[in-house]
DNA sequence: TTGTAAGCGTTATCAC
DNA sequence: GTGATAACGCTTACAA
C-alpha cells in the first residue's frame, strides 16, 4: 500500500505538505497543492485510517447502540444514520444491547477503545439515569429515549402527547375498557403510558388493565392473551411499539376475536405490515428517518463544536386512523 | 488514558512482556503474567485499537455490506453477524449499498482504508461476476448471493430447489396460471426463477407472465398490479422476497381480490407479518440467523487461516404451507 | 523468559 | 510556505 511518503516523493514535497493539502489546510502554494493532488491521483493513494486515528486521537467512525436492530423502528433509524454519516465521511459501528445495561456499558467501553468520534445511543432507563455529557470521552446523542440530564443532546418523539392522542382517538370512537401494554426498561413506554393515563383520567376513566413487558412479540402476545382471557376483557388494546402490537394481534387471532368489533387495537410505528393486515392498524407513525437523520446531524455538529449548547429535539408523531379502531 | 507503558511500569516489566501477556502468547513466567494482569486491573488499562491496528495491520472489525438493512432478511442476518462477531471480539461496520455497484466499490475501499479483518458481503450480480479471493486485501464471505468464482466462501440458500418446491406446491394445489415477480440485480432472484421455471416445465407449463423489478415493495406492487389488470390475469403470484410479497399483497387488496380464491400468493422469507395477515402467507422460510452465524464463523476462520480451502455452504429453506395458497 | 528498540503511517510543532 | 522530525500506542524481531 502506498503511504504518504510515497506521495511526498512523487510530488517532490515533504509529507507535511501532503498532509496539509489533504486536510485542506491553508498556507500551501497552488503549485504544491496541484503536485500533491496529481501524485495522489497517480498513486491512487488513500490515507491509512488507523494511523490518522492514532495520531490525531479522533476517528471518522460513529457508534450506533440500539437495543435490537430487528425492531423496525431501529432498523429505519439506523438506515438514516448510516446515510447521513456516510455522506459526511463517517462509518458506523452497529451494536445490539438487548436492553441490557451491562452490554451497554461494555459496548460503550469498546467504542472508547476504538476512539469513535461519537455515539448515537438508545439507553435503557437504568443507564439513562446517570448519563452525563462527558462520561465516555466522546459525545453522545440519545434517540428514542430520554434522560433526566438536560445537557445531553436528544431526539425524541413527543411520547406523552402521542400516547394521549392515540388514547383520545379510542375514547372518541367509543372505547371505554382499554387495556395498556407497555414496553418496560425504557423511558419511552413510560411516557406513552403517561399520555395514555392522562387521556383516560380526563374522562374520569381508568385502564381496565395494564401490563409491562419486554418490548417484543412474545411479550405482547402473552400480555394480550392474559387480558383477553380475563374475567373482565377489554374492548380495546393500546400497545407502545410495533412488536407488542404484533404480539397482541396474534393473541386476538388466537382468541378468534374480530377487530374492531370484539376488540380494537392500536399501536406505535408504521411498519410494512400495518396496512397489510385487515383491518389495517391504527398507529402513531414516527418520522423514523428524520429521527435518525436529525440525531446524526446533531452528533456531527457536536463533534465539530463540543461546547455547543445541548438541545432536545422533540418531533411529533402522526396519528394514522385506520380500521382497527373504527367507531363502535 | 493509560498506555501500555504505564502498565509495564506498574508491573515492573517491559512493554513487550505486557503485550505478550495480553496477546496470550507463550514464554511468559507465571509471575510476570500475574503482575501484568494485576497492573492492568489496577489501572483499568484498555489497549488502544488504532495503535494495535496500525502496528499489526489487522483490526478487530469486520464489514457488513448489504443492499438495505431494512430488508427483513438482512436485518435478521445482521443481528446474527453482530452476535457472533462480538462474541469473538469483533465489531461490525454496517453499510447499505442499495444494489449499486459503485457504492459497493466505494464502501469496499473504505473497508480497506480501515484495515478491516474481513467483510461479509451481499454483492449485486454485476459485482459478483468479477470477484476474486484477494481482490481487496482482506477476505470476504458472500451471503445470500453467489459468484461464478468457486474460490470464494459463500453461504447461500438452495435457491433453485426452494423456488422449485414453492412452485410445485402451487401446482399441487391446482394453480396453473402463475405469475412470477423476481428481484433484479442479484443472482438470488435469478436462481429462484430457475427453480420456478423448472417446476413449470416439468408439467409442460409456462408462466402466465414474469416481471423483473427492484426488490422492494413498490416494485412488487407495480408488477402485481400490472399482472392482475392484464387481459389474462394469473391465479397465483410467486414472489422472490418479502418486500415483493408485501407489494403484491397490497396490489391484491387494491384490486379487491380474495386470497386464495381469486389469486394465491407465495413468497420467500418468514417475517413478522407473514402469520399476521389473513390468510397467512405461504413462504419458503430461510434460516436467516444461521446464515449470518455461519457466514461470520467462516469469515473468522478464514481470518485465522487465510489458506483454508474455500467452501460454499448451501442451506435449505423450509416450506411453510399456509392459507394464501390453499388448494383450489 | 525477558527487554530493547525499530517501526506501523499519520499529524503537528518547530525552525527555516 | 515548507520541510525535518518527534510523537501517537502498540507489536515483534532480535539480542540477551
Amino acid at each position: 500500500m502506498e503511504s504518504i511518503k510515497d506521495v511526498a516523493r512523487e510530488a517532490g514535497v515533504s509529507t507535511a505538505t501532503v498532509s496539509r493539502v489533504l486536510a485542506g489546510k491553508p498556507y500551501v502554494s497552488e503549485k504544491a497543492r496541484a503536485q500533491v493532488l496529481a501524485a495522489v491521483d497517480k498513486l491512487k493513494y488513500r490515507p491509512n485510517r488507523a494511523a490518522q486515528t492514532l495520531r490525531s486521537q479522533r476517528s471518522t467512525t460513529i457508534g450506533l447502540l440500539v437495543s435490537d436492530i430487528r425492531n423496525p423502528y431501529f432498523t429505519a433509524v439506523s438506515r438514516a444514520v448510516e446515510d447521513v454519516a456516510h455522506e459526511a465521511g463517517y462509518s458506523i459501528f452497529l451494536c445490539n444491547t438487548d436492553e441490557n445495561p451491562e452490554k451497554e456499558a461494555l459496548y460503550l467501553k469498546e467504542m472508547a477503545d476504538k476512539n469513535v468520534a461519537g455515539v448515537i445511543y438508545s439507553p435503557t432507563k437504568q443507564s439513562a439515569e446517570t448519563l452525563t455529557p462527558n462520561q465516555f470521552g466522546f459525545p453522545i446523542v440519545l434517540v428514542d429515549r430520554n434522560t433526566p440530564n438536560s445537557d445531553i443532546d436528544t431526539v425524541l418523539l413527543d411520547n406523552v402527547t402521542a400516547g394521549e392522542r392515540l388514547t383520545f382517538h379510542l375514547l372518541e370512537n367509543g372505547y371505554r375498557r382499554i387495556f395498556g401494554v407497555f414496553g418496560e426498561a425504557s423511558t419511552t413506554g413510560e411516557q406513552r403510558r403517561e399520555g395514555f393515563l392522562r387521556a383516560l383520567r380526563s374522562m374520569e376513566l381508568s385502564p381496565v388493565g395494564e401490563s409491562f413487558t419486554t418490548p417484543r412479540i412474545q411479550g405482547g402476545l402473552t400480555a394480550a392473551m392474559n387480558a383477553l382471557q380475563a374475567a373482565n376483557p377489554p374492548d380495546a388494546i393500546f400497545t407502545t411499539n410495533s412488536l407488542l402490537a404484533a404480539g397482541a394481534l396474534s393473541a386476538i387471532h388466537k382468541c378468534q376475536l374480530r377487530i374492531p368489533d370484539d376488540v380494537a387495537l392500536v399501536g406505535f410505528d408504521e411498519t410494512t405490515w400495518s396496512t397489510l393486515v385487515q383491518p389495517q392498524l391504527t398507529v402513531i407513525a414516527q418520522p423514523t428517518y428524520e429521527i435518525g437523520q436529525t440525531a446524526t446531524e446533531m452528533l456531527l455538529k457536536r463533534i465539530e463544536d463540543p461546547k455547543r449548547s445541548a438541545r432536545k429535539v422533540i418531533l411529533s408523531g402522526e396519528l394514522l386512523v385506520r380500521g382497527s379502531s373504527a367507531a363502535r
